[in-house]
DNA sequence: CAGATACCTTGACTGAGATCAAGTGGAAGC
DNA sequence: GCTTCCACTTGATCTCAGTCAAGGTATCTG
């Protein structure tokens, strides 16, 4: 059931090689990494990393999607963080991990085990300052998503998370085509609703009303097709051009 | 107007010497910080810096209290970060601000100009390991606060405000006395909705009840005593010890 | 093939929080 | 002392999304 796209060992032939902790990486620095990491594939609906457990390992997502969740006692949860390829997992300097961390699809990691990554990091500004880079960009993300879950409506909240999608994809596939954009979505109506915090319920009726207004084509339940890439991003509450990233 | 607690101008003498980015650095590396360093004022409700304007400084808060929020072309405005004293401002490497930074109370900042900043970071790794940390600790709490805005009600909203605050608090003030908890709320009740992601009417209606079930009392409308605080934490849902960060 | 399961959709009803509106209390200004 | 203003409170009503419930569809299993 696991057919990992997994098919390199080097690090010179990986996916995620210009776009990871490890993009700044000069050669000799690559070989370091190479000398303590080792991969991992975790299947669909796997739990990563327990809330609360010792973290030995840090590592980048390579293929697949990962989520991070929060869970209240009474089961309420939440998703604070969505793990793309070249998406950074662990936290140096922290022994226990502050959220789950869930395979949402089949997943491939390039561990490195915790202690000799911060080593590492230490003699090795390239790397502490591409993950103080990759930080920062995750902030603004999470700070993005506050706007959408503090203050959008259920369909505007539908909309900027089939925006954020649309435009991950977009920028792996040609840019030329701004068209129409079409796309498989990762998550189940459930995952979504975690993400947005909404119910399952009110994620599925939103996303036929706008199936119904012709701001998204559906095949299936999960093929999507955006016609008019503005409009969506007007149903989003984001105006125009306003760019922001995954 | 602006009575600024602002009486020292060198950093030996700093309040938030050993908490800012500058927390590791030694006296070589403070002694090339002073050169680059200059102190602004701002008063209360004043904008310190536009969304989409050019940074040409970075720095922490040395006094007071600042916010970063977000606003919607049609008004909605979502508070997404609290910045209290020693927390930093700006963002290396990147040209824009991405969001309004306003300030709450008077406030004393200790700014460095960027560009001479950038550099210096990137020859004194204390500084570059010190905002790799703030910013991880940044990240905690902005997915911390995403649970907030997602899925809790607004009572068990308004119970994990303050219980931020208390927290807060109770770490400047001694630990000793973790039976009753007093201070003054430094927001608005229009701040208080905007960071929550709630109407001014709802705070105002859920402060009052949480005061008539005895969870908090008031004196005035600003200051307040927490006489209880397990019970607090257990009203925002953050069942018991499970301890995390501002 | 029947039955089970996982994922999704749709409908009817409910309720928490938004909206609209009026009023209170205290501090500042004339 | 009176007015004005601002931050806040409280009440009445409305509405969006949650809840509860039923049904649909595709895939898997024995």
């Amino acid at each position: 059931m696991l057919k990992a796209q997994f098919d390199h060992t080097n690090c010179s032939d990986c996916p995620i090689r210009h776009r990871a902790v490890c993009a700044h990486c000069d050669a000799d620095e690559l070989e370091e990494l190479e000398d303590i990491k080792y991969y991992r594939t975790f299947e669909a609906g796997q739990t990563i990393i327990w809330s609360g457990d010792q973290m030995n390992f840090v590592g980048s997502v390579v293929s697949g999607i990962a989520s991070l969740t929060q869970t209240m006692e009474d089961g309420r949860t939440q998703m604070v963080g969505l793990l793309l390829p070249s998406d950074f997992v662990g936290r140096p300097g922290r022994e226990a991990a502050p959220y789950d961390v869930q395979a949402t699809t089949d997943v491939v990691m390039c561990c490195f085990r915790k202690k000799p990554f911060e080593d590492l990091m230490n003699t090795t500004p390239h790397i502490a300052h591409r993950l103080l880079q990759m930080t920062l960009d995750e902030l603004d993300a999470a700070r993005e998503w506050m706007l959408v879950l503090g203050r959008k409506t259920a369909r505007e909240k539908i909309a900027s998370l089939l925006s954020i999608i649309a435009r991950r994809d977009a920028s792996i596939t040609p840019k030329d085509k701004p068209a129409s954009i079409v796309f498989d979505l990762p998550l189940t109506r459930e995952a979504m609703a975690d993400y947005l915090g909404l119910t399952l319920e009110t994620v599925s009726r939103q996303i036929s009303a706008l199936k119904k207004d012709g701001v998204i084509l559906l095949e299936g339940k999960r093929h999507v097709t955006i016609p008019d890439m503005r409009r969506l991003m007007e149903e989003a509450g984001d105006d125009s051009d306003g760019g922001f990233l995954v």
